[in-house]
RNA sequence: GGGGAGAUGGCCGAGCGGUCAAAGGCAGCAGACUGUAAAUCUGCCGACGUAUGUCUACGGAGGUUCGAAUCCUUCUCUCCCCA
């Protein structure tokens, strides 16, 4: 696998590029869609793939839980077995350390964890979590790391950039002895911590570069920190990161995040809000968040978003949407989830074009501008 | 005709002398959600008021009591069993 620059910003350090995967080249920035078990959820790989997605999220830890990744091996790989046509990346577990942690118990080696489903103990560590990956197939795979918490102190967070640095010579020593199981490469990419400590950040990052080949995540934020600090990580991040590697913001965000992001230098995201907040009713907009369970909606015969061209928004008004959610029908979450996709990847599409024409200072500007206006963006 | 059970807020349903404007569920209304334990969670939900509060309420009428959704009388209606 590969990344190319194609294009730098001339007044922000935003870029385009191509992530060359064996699974197919893919243009940055882009926004990955989250199919955490093996489904992008309530959408078939082909509406996801038809809306123009071709790189989506898998997850370590719930995999392996279930349906357990020697099942996904024997199937011929995530790929196969989810029937996904584009490329896949994999989370390490390493976030569900951090998220399911009153059930977890971790030390220098790995993580002792209970499974949220059924209470059995199991055990992680960089070298279990490159094992699983190698057997679920993705294009990518991430670093097992420790993420603490937004407002986590210093030395606790000191502790998970040591812990995660140690942890990504683990994962590359297991790499490097065990090859690819299926017939194309793993591209590994390390995630830096350092919560929002400007020097852990640079230690982490200087410490984790040697261990990047083409791309490296910020992980750690959007979890609970000021927004304002984790800009300043992120801009840290754009100097401190390879010019001539991608960049992958893990988590973020809403479309606003994605902007300023894309603006510092940042080149891939991935964020659960357009997929969950689209099964919980909320869709957005060119214009700002609707909540479609609304009662002003009932007599809405407008589309949700005119200038959107997803299936919900041509065919369907806001008054039929918001009675699908008024009675439950997965069918509203199926549409509300394919706009809200649709969103996020028409956002990326316009911001690699403004970048090509070296117009996305201005763009960006103004679209920030706009938004800030409207609550939830 | 005889015997029995019951009527509670939009609906279902608990309560069976004061701590009851009345549990819980549903429906309704609003909000939250950032590497997905999420089709989840939170708040509101008799009326008026921002609120302390005030008023009206547990089928109707009357009564007992300091006090009644809860006890008594009676009326109306519903359901079940036997003829």
């Amino acid at each position: 696998m590969n990344f190319s620059l194609h294009h730098q910003d001339a007044d922000t350090s935003a870029r385009t590029g191509v992530l060359d995967t064996p699974h197919g080249k893919i243009k940055t920035p882009v926004f990955m869609p989250i199919g955490t078990q093996g489904a992008v959820k309530s959408l078939s790989p082909e509406e996801v793939s038809s809306i123009g997605s071709n790189l989506i999220l898998g997850n370590t830890y719930h995999l392996y839980l279930r349906p357990g990744h020697n099942l996904i091996e024997n199937a011929g790989g995530l790929h196969a077995f989810m029937h996904w046509p584009g490329a896949l990346l994999t989370d390490s577990g390493g976030y569900q350390v951090f998220s399911l942690s009153k059930m977890n118990k971790i030390s220098d080696e790995g993580v002792e964890f209970k499974s949220h489903l059924d209470g059995s103990s199991h055990y992680f560590t960089p070298e279990v979590s490159m094992e699983i990956q190698r057997s679920l197939g993705a294009d990518i795979i991430m670093a097992f790391d420790e993420c603490p918490m937004g407002n986590a102190d210093y030395s606790t967070v000191e502790k998970a950039v040591i812990r995660t640095t140690r942890w990504a010579k683990h994962c590359t020593d297991y790499l490097s002895d065990h090859d690819a199981i299926h017939d194309w490469d793993q591209t590994f990419f390390p995630i830096v911590q350092g919560s929002v400590y400007e020097d852990l950040r640079l230690q982490s990052a200087g410490a984790l570069i040697p261990y990047s080949t083409c791309g490296i995540a910020v992980g750690g934020l959007a979890v609970g920190e000021e927004k304002n600090a984790m800009f300043e990580m992120v801009e840290l991040m754009d100097s401190a990161l390879p010019k001539d590697q991608a960049r992958y913001l893990m988590g973020v965000g809403r479309p606003t995040d994605l902007v300023r992001s894309v603006r510092a230098g940042m080149d891939m995201f991935d964020c659960v809000l357009p997929t969950r907040n689209a099964r919980n009713g909320q869709v957005f907009t060119s214009n700002g968040v609707l909540n479609l369970h609304n009662e002003k909606f009932k007599d809405d015969c407008d589309p949700v978003d005119v200038s959107c061209s997803c299936p919900l928004c041509t065919q369907y008004s806001r008054a039929y949407i918001r009675h699908l959610f008024n009675i439950n029908e997965i069918f509203g979450h199926r549409l509300a989830s394919l706009h809200n996709l649709t969103y996020y990847l028409s956002l990326m599409e316009t911001m690699r074009t403004e970048i090509e024409q070296d117009t996305f200072q201005d763009w960006s500007k103004d679209f920030l501008q706009k938004m800030s206006d409207y609550k939830g963006m």
